[in-house]
DNA sequence: ATATATTTTTAGACAAGACTAAAAATTATT
DNA sequence: AATAATTTTTAGTCTTGTCTAAAAATATAT
């Protein structure tokens, strides 16, 4: 079993894990969870006692298949309680982060099945994200940034790269939600903004917005 | 804010309160919580502190206004999530307790107040206790422990007094659910035990069963 | 009312998890 | 390759919540 704080290093080391392809730095650790990296040596420590890790001084750290499957778990709990407080309570999808974050927690097998099957078996959260398995699997669906489309290319709104309140509730001021058809009208070289059609209106999308929506073309 | 310790500490004093009258010792708090009385000592000055108890030394804790509506919270989420997990989980009576002990802390007014509206504001959990409204108000309805109606008396089982699994299982396994009608048929003076009819069918209820039901006549 | 038993508090210690400051190792620079 | 800059680890401290053992207060019994 493991502590709460060992979740969220667990967790962290997970997502970091899934774009960086080598160990990972302390530093990086630390920066993610708003705290020191001497505190993270000696999380990682105790990681590494329970096997869920593997560590060599100087050199970062990586999960074992234990530590993956436990990381793949606490992430899938985090997604399904998203989709239930969405679904079934009304939540807006700039509102689940923080609760699910709490909810994650929560030690209940059977609960988490039941919450599974209550939802229909949910393949992804409100953010586009895909749930992993029970085994920790998760099949990621093809998908490119806004920002990588070029001129008169359409596609489906299928998820976001930053999921922060400020985000959500600027796309819902636009009318941009998952499943919104959209296609690119112009794109200019100069600043990477964009032109786009979406509900049969004309939206114009800065670089930093087309940087952080995913399409499905 | 409250930590998850003191949390458990104040629900403890709160469940303690209600039937003593009087200032809980320290004692009486360490044998709920399965701690040692100095640590509760510790506690409670803590506590104190956070003006949630009342301590004098040596004389015992009471809890504040603030500290009863603190109390009064913790367990009315409690008792709504049990809920939650017999009516939509299919949890079954027993298996709720342990789950619905982690989900209390869970800090989200939200999600508390989406909750009690999806489950139709239900006014007691699964073993017949009452859910405290938002300002911690708990209206109890008039019941009987079962050890005391009288020969022929009839009633309608409407709570527990023990909500151990064992309990809740023995109670399955003989057909006593809340909303049966059960009427005494005989009662044993020397050993305190009962016959009773129940669903047209004839009970032997010993003496320590029949102190841990409750019954509306 | 005094002695005895019980309860409660205090004092000191420990584990978990975090921090700061300093040392050690690694990486980058010239 | 030697020095400088950066990253990581170590050493020591702090807080929270717990514990044990001893002291102090209260309750009980003769």
């Amino acid at each position: 079993m493991f502590t709460l704080s060992e979740e969220n290093y667990l967790k962290t080391i997970y997502h970091l894990e899934l774009d960086a392809d080598k160990g990972i730095s302390t530093n990086a650790i630390a920066k993610k969870l708003e705290t020191k990296a001497s505190s993270v040596t000696d999380m990682i420590k105790k990681l590494s006692d329970k096997e869920v890790v593997v560590y060599k001084k100087y050199k970062g750290v990586t999960l074992t298949e234990l530590g993956k499957k436990t990381a793949a778990n606490i992430v899938r709990k985090h997604r399904l309680w998203e989709v239930f407080l969405v679904e079934k309570l009304n939540f807006s999808w700039d509102e689940v982060h923080d609760v699910a974050e709490q909810l994650e927690h929560i030690k209940s097998p059977k609960l988490i099945d039941q919450i599974d099957a209550f939802l229909g078996f949910p393949t992804h959260d409100p953010h586009g994200d895909p749930i992993p398995d029970k085994d920790g699997n998760l099949k990621t669906i093809e998908k490119s940034l806004l920002s990588t489309l070029l001129k008169n290319e359409s596609g489906i709104c299928v998820g976001v790269n930053d999921s922060s309140s400020e985000f959500l509730k600027f796309l819902d001021k636009k009318g941009i939600t998952l499943g919104k058809q959209l296609t690119v009208l112009e794109k200019e070289d100069f600043d990477g903004s964009l032109s786009i059609l979406i509900d049969g209106e004309k939206l114009s999308i800065s670089n930093k917005i087309a940087n952080n929506l995913y399409i499905q073309k």
